[in-house]
RNA sequence: GGCCCCUUCGUCUAGUCAGGUCUAGGACACCAGGUUUUCAUCCUGGCGACGCGGGUUCGAAUCCCGCAGGGGUCACCA
C-alpha cells in the first residue's frame, strides 16, 4: 500500500462537510489532513518529495440532505476553515464569506444539489448495465460481489457480499422536484471520481460504508482512490465529542440548579424553545449556549468557532488536533503547520479513538501566547476582546491597553482568560457603601490585621506614597514608588505593600504585579478605594480593640 | 444481536510491521521541594502503563490463538 500515486497525477484531496451546522472539532481534523496532503503535493514535501505532481484541496458542499442544509452553516464552515488558515483551491460560491463569493475551479458545480443531472448520467450507465433496481420510487445498487479495498490506516479490508446490503444510491423523487436525489453514497463516488480525488480522507463511521463505494466506483469503472479513515474525536468520559455535548451539559445544569425558567425575554419564542429543548424534543445547540450563559456557565467547546470565541489561537489548535490520534513518529510535540507539512505522513495514523485533553490545549496556547512580544499579544488581544465586550463608552487610551496586555501576557491561557480576571477594572458602586462584605475574609486576616493590623499601617504608607506620585501614574513610576517605600520604612519586601494594597483595591490578594494593577485603576480611584478600605477596617480594629 | 475495527502511565502517545539496546521514553495533568510582591510562570524531584489467559521462542509490549472491554455500522442522514 503506498499514500503516492502514480507521478504524472496530479493530487487532488478535498473536504466535503454536509452543511447541517458548525464545522466540529473531528471535520476540522479531517479538513486539515486533508489540506495538508494538497500541500505536500504542491510543495513536493513528505511523501511526495520526489514527484511534481501538484496537488489541490477543495471544498464541496454535501447537501443531499436537504431539510438539515442550509446556507448560513455553509458560510459558517467556511469561515472556521479561513480562520484555521485552511483555504481551498476549488469551491462553491459563498455569499458573505470574502473572497469566496464567486465559485473557484473548473471541476464544479461544488454543491451536490447543483449537481442533479450528473447523478442521473451515471445512474443511466448503471442501470443499462443491470446494476440497479427499483424499490418503493428509489433505485438500490445491486451488490453481488465480495469487496477488498485498501485504507491508509486500516490496511486491507474484505466484506462478504451477504454482509452488504443492497443499498439506496437515488431517493424517491420528492413532490415538485424535476429530478430525484442521489443518497450520499451514491453523490461521493460519482463526485469524487469526477473531480479526480485520488485521496479520500474522511472519519472512521464511514469505513464501514467504503465497502459499498468502491462496489460503485468499480461497477461505474472508476478508478478507485487512496482511502485514509481517521479515528474519532472522544470525550473525556470516552462518549463521542458532538454537538449533543452542549445540549446535554445545558440540561443537566439547569436540572442541578432547578432552573425554573429563563431570565431571557427578548428572543422571539424563547420560552416554548426552551420546553421543547428541556423536554429532549430538540438539542438547539444556541438554546443550550444561551441557557449555559445565563447560568454563568461555559458552554463546552465543540466546534471550531467555539474555540475560537473562548480565545484560542488557530495555529494551537491545529497543532493540537493533528496530534489527536497522529504523531511525527519522535518527542515532538509542538509544532506549526509547516512543520506539520513536513512531516506528516497519513500512515502513521493511529486507530484507536483518542481522548481530548482540554488540559493539554490550553497548556499549549498558554505557551504560544508566552512565546509571542507583547506588542503581537496587545494586538491580538484587543482585536479579540473589542468585537465582543465593548468598550462600555469609554474608549482606552493605547497606552492603558498595553498596560493591560503587559498585565496578563504571561498569565493568559485563552485571549478571554483576562476579561474574566480583571473584575477589579469594574467601576465602583455608588450606590452602596463600602463595607466588610467588599473584602475576602481570608486576605484580610491575613493581610490586614494580623500583627496588630500591621498591614493596616504598611497601607497608610503606601498610600501616602501614592498619592505623591505623579498624576500620569505610569507603571514604572509606581513601582519605583513602592520600592523605596519598603526601604524607607525598612519593611520586609515589597509584598508587605502590595498585599495590602490589592486587598484594598480588589478585595481580593491575587489581582496582576501590583504596578500595573494600581496604574490600571487610575491615581484618583486608587486613593478612594485605599481610603474606603482604611476607614472601614480601622473602625473594625478600633471596635475589637 | 450480525458484521467490522480498536486496546502501552489518569490523558495524548513513542516503541509493534523487521522479537533482545524497553528494569518501557516524551508531553499534559497530578504530588513534593525551591525561586517569586499575590496568582501564574520558572527550576528540581516524584507518582504512574504494555487489558486478561494461553501458546511460539533461549528471549515477547512486539508474533499466534482465545477471552474481556471499548468503538463503529446495520437509514430514501451524511
Amino acid at each position: 500500500m503506498s499514500a503516492t500515486p502514480a507521478p504524472h497525477k496530479p493530487v487532488v484531496t478535498r473536504f466535503a462537510p454536509s452543511p447541517t451546522g458548525n464545522l466540529h472539532v473531528g471535520g476540522a481534523r479531517t479538513a486539515l489532513y486533508a489540506w495538508v496532503v494538497a500541500q505536500q503535493a504542491k510543495r513536493n514535501l513528505g511523501p511526495f518529495k520526489d514527484h511534481s505532481s501538484g496537488g489541490s484541496f477543495i471544498l464541496r458542499f454535501e447537501d443531499t440532505d436537504r431539510a438539515r442544509s442550509s446556507a448560513a452553516s455553509e458560510r459558517q464552515i467556511a469561515e472556521s476553515l479561513l480562520w484555521l488558515g485552511l483555504d481551498w483551491d476549488e469551491g462553491p460560491a459563498i455569499q458573505g464569506v470574502p473572497g469566496h463569493e464567486t465559485a473557484t475551479g473548473d471541476r464544479g458545480p461544488y454543491r451536490q444539489s447543483e449537481r442533479l443531472p450528473i447523478y442521473h448520467d451515471h445512474l443511466a450507465r448503471l442501470r443499462d448495465a443491470g446494476h440497479v433496481y427499483d424499490d418503493d420510487g428509489a433505485v438500490r445498487f445491486r451488490v453481488t460481489q465480495d469487496v477488498t479495498f485498501t485504507d491508509a490506516v486500516y490496511g486491507q479490508v474484505t466484506v462478504k457480499a451477504d454482509d452488504i446490503e443492497d443499498f439506496v444510491i437515488m431517493k424517491a423523487k420528492a413532490d415538485g422536484d424535476d429530478l430525484a436525489f442521489p443518497t450520499f453514497h451514491f453523490a461521493v463516488v460519482v463526485d469524487d471520481a469526477l473531480m479526480d480525488v485520488t485521496h479520500v480522507i474522511r472519519g472512521v463511521e464511514h469505513l464501514a460504508n467504503t465497502p459499498k463505494h468502491a462496489a460503485l466506483y468499480d461497477a461505474l469503472g472508476f478508478p478507485r482512490p487512496l482511502w485514509c479513515h481517521t479515528p474519532s474525536i472522544m470525550n473525556p468520559d470516552g462518549s463521542k465529542m458532538s454537538k449533543r455535548d452542549k445540549a446535554k451539559a445545558a440540561r443537566k445544569a439547569a436540572a442541578e440548579r432547578s432552573w425554573p425558567a429563563p431570565p431571557v425575554t427578548n428572543i422571539d419564542g424563547f420560552h416554548e424553545r426552551w420546553a421543547d429543548f428541556r423536554d429532549k424534543k430538540n438539542d438547539d445547540a444556541g438554546i443550550a449556549s444561551i441557557v449555559l450563559r445565563s447560568l454563568g456557565l461555559g458552554v463546552p467547546e465543540i466546534d471550531a468557532s467555539d474555540f475560537r470565541a473562548t480565545g484560542y489561537l488557530p495555529k494551537v489548535l491545529l497543532n493540537y488536533l493533528s496530534l489527536l490520534g497522529w504523531n511525527p513518529g519522535g518527542d515532538l510535540e509542538r509544532f506549526g503547520l509547516d512543520q506539520l507539512v513536513d512531516a506528516f505522513d497519513l500512515s502513521r495514523i493511529n486507530k484507536a479513538n483518542p481522548k481530548f485533553d482540554r488540559d493539554k490545549l490550553l497548556e499549549f496556547n498558554r505557551l504560544a501566547i508566552a512565546e509571542m512580544t507583547t506588542e503581537q499579544f496587545n494586538d491580538l488581544l484587543w482585536a479579540f476582546c473589542e468585537p465582543r465586550y465593548g468598550t462600555d463608552g469609554a474608549e482606552w487610551s493605547d497606552a492603558k491597553k498595553l498596560i493591560y496586555s503587559k498585565a496578563y501576557h504571561d498569565r493568559a491561557r485563552v485571549l478571554s482568560d483576562p476579561a474574566k480576571a480583571s473584575s477589579f477594572l469594574d467601576p465602583p458602586d455608588d450606590e452602596v457603601a463600602p463595607s466588610e462584605n467588599h473584602y475576602d475574609p481570608k486576605a484580610t486576616k491575613k493581610w490586614l490585621m494580623k500583627n496588630d493590623t500591621q498591614g493596616l499601617t504598611d497601607l497608610e504608607k503606601a498610600r501616602d506614597t501614592l498619592a505623591a506620585v505623579g498624576d500620569d501614574f505610569a507603571p514604572e513610576a509606581i513601582e519605583a514608588a513602592l520600592e523605596a517605600c519598603v526601604a524607607e520604612h525598612g519593611m520586609k519586601n515589597l509584598g508587605s505593600v502590595a498585599q495590602p494594597l490589592r486587598v484594598a483595591v480588589s478585595g481580593s490578594a491575587v489581582t496582576p504585579p501590583i504596578h500595573l494593577t494600581l496604574a490600571l485603576i487610575g491615581k484618583a480611584e486608587t486613593i478612594r478605594r485605599i481610603d474606603a478600605c482604611l476607614a472601614v477596617f480601622k473602625d473594625a480594629a478600633k471596635a475589637e480593640g
